[in-house]
DNA sequence: TATACATTCCATGGAATGATGGAATATAGT
DNA sequence: ACTATATTCCATCATTCCATGGAATGTATA
């Protein structure tokens, strides 16, 4: 059964219901598709998970998944260009973590949603 | 500042710490990574707004957003392969709806986090 | 300052993505 | 069965994405 927010009348072949909407801002759809598209491939994601953990430097990222270092360092700047990671120098390091609860609270809940959706 | 889970010695150059990790299964990265790849475009985003607000099918949206039926088509498809949307037959035409609360859930917050971020 | 190490910048080639038109399929009404 | 409408399927072409190598930048230490 297909769940609805209202249940106004369906449209018809000849006119449609005229659907009033309060869209968000197309800037909102940008960016909004910016952050998901950033999570959209698996190698990064393995990051992201990485560093729900705790923070990374590059090479370690690098190291602890047989990966080059500027594959990961471009990888990571995807991530941060999309506010999902911050990065912070020390010395000779750069230091990556997650960017915020809001992201870390994303991912769980995402990660969990998907792997639920197994047993159904 | 850099937030951390822990607060474990930083990584040095010549040996990095050894990382304790409980990974999820790489087929939730697959797929999460299928799902939010599916979100990150600003035309599919606008596709899944209107849909929050209720159920529509295909030519309804394709006359809203003044697209093509088929491109729009195409586009609810690669949603609903990531299960982010149901459709229901109903007659003529099919009814395209949000998946769950999850996904409604993952939606307004995203959309919400992206603008208060815009305000610091 | 010279050297080593960590990371990023930049250009490139190959793969994946996405919009589109036209054909095919499904459904309802005559 | 025939016609009209709604949607999907399929092939194509242009665009975008992505990993990679090599050069450049930044930092620490001798």
């Amino acid at each position: 059964m297909v769940t609805t927010v209202d249940d106004s009348p369906a449209c018809t072949a000849e006119s449609h219901e005229p659907h009033v909407h309060s869209p968000r801002a197309e800037r909102t759809r940008v960016e909004g598709a910016k952050l998901f598209q950033a999570l959209g491939s698996p190698e990064r994601l393995e990051l992201m998970e990485l560093l729900l953990d705790r923070e990374h430097c590059v090479s370690e990222l690098a190291d602890e998944l047989g990966e080059k270092v500027t594959t990961v360092s471009q990888r990571l700047q995807q991530l941060h260009r999309a506010r999902l990671v911050i990065k912070e120098r020390r010395g000779k390091h750069i230091y990556y973590a997650v960017a915020d609860h809001h992201v870390r609270d994303l991912l769980i809940n995402t990660f969990d949603h998907v792997e639920e959706d197994r047993l159904r």
